[in-house]
DNA sequence: AATTCAAATGACAATCATTGTCAACCTGCT
DNA sequence: AGCAGGTTGACAATGATTGTCATTTGAATT
């Protein structure tokens, strides 16, 4: 069976610290800062060095485990994540989030990058607006 | 005739420091910081406090005069544009930079958005690739 | 031309997220 | 026990961006 939490890198060690960042990001459900978690786990009595927990989201971000998107500030957000290639729709309120996928999206942004002759195309898309319970 | 200079917000005054923003924007192709600007000024002899040149994108980033995108890293980057609403397929190593039109994106988030109730929906989408001169 | 005054500027300080440092710590292994 | 290497965290450093505020400037008005 696999678990729902967030593995780590192959390679590293399986610590306390990244074990209570990973399941604080199982305990939310919109977009944190670092610090933000941070913050969460002081609460919970779960003292974790803020430098590991930026260095702890950076590599499960850079895993793929997690997502992470920057706020109109350049501010980095962390959000736990499904497996599949997903984009978001997000509450500028309230930070609500949902998960869509647009694979039309997909074809047409390897398509324009194909037609200009650009490879290892990547690409952001985020949607925000205003929720309902927000509105 | 319509100037191809961005204007600044209405009820700003033309100052020579804005005027040497603006021209500056003119003069390159790809996305640039305001520190890159800054220094680009100084090169010409038009010497603009760091503060102003700050403040004067911001101005006509608010106002949809010239495209500001952030990098991986959180960087904002400005440079000029067109009038209408686009995307940007941009070279992650030199920053060369295509606008790029997507009906259907705009009217694929639209729909994502509303299907969810969610209302006063933007979005934000680029595409980062390696250009032809660099692959 | 002189007056006036809010807008604008810029040198400098302050913020603040993020990154770097490095001695101390932990873990598995011989 | 001893060693080696990954890991941690208190703390310093970085670097983009913002705030401060005394001074300057623009342009409208006497
Ligand atoms: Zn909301
Ligand atoms: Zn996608
Ligand atoms: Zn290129
Ligand atoms: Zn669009």
């Amino acid at each position: 069976m696999t678990s729902t939490e967030p593995r780590m890198p192959s390679g590293t060690r399986p610590t306390r610290q990244r074990r209570a960042v990973a399941a604080a990001l199982q305990s939310f459900d919109d977009f944190r800062s670092a610090q933000d978690i941070h913050d969460l786990l002081k609460q919970q009595g779960d003292n974790v060095g803020l430098s590991t927990v930026y260095r702890t989201l950076q590599a499960l971000a850079d895993g793929g485990e997690v997502d992470m998107l920057r706020t109109e500030e350049g501010e980095a957000l962390y959000r736990r994540c499904s497996t599949t290639h997903h984009h978001h729709l997000v509450c500028r309120s309230c930070g609500r989030t949902v998960e869509v996928e647009g694979p039309t999206v997909e074809r047409w942004s390897d398509s324009v990058a194909s037609r200009h002759g650009f490879t290892e195309v990547s690409h952001t898309l985020e949607i925000f607006g205003t929720c309902p319970d927000c509105g």
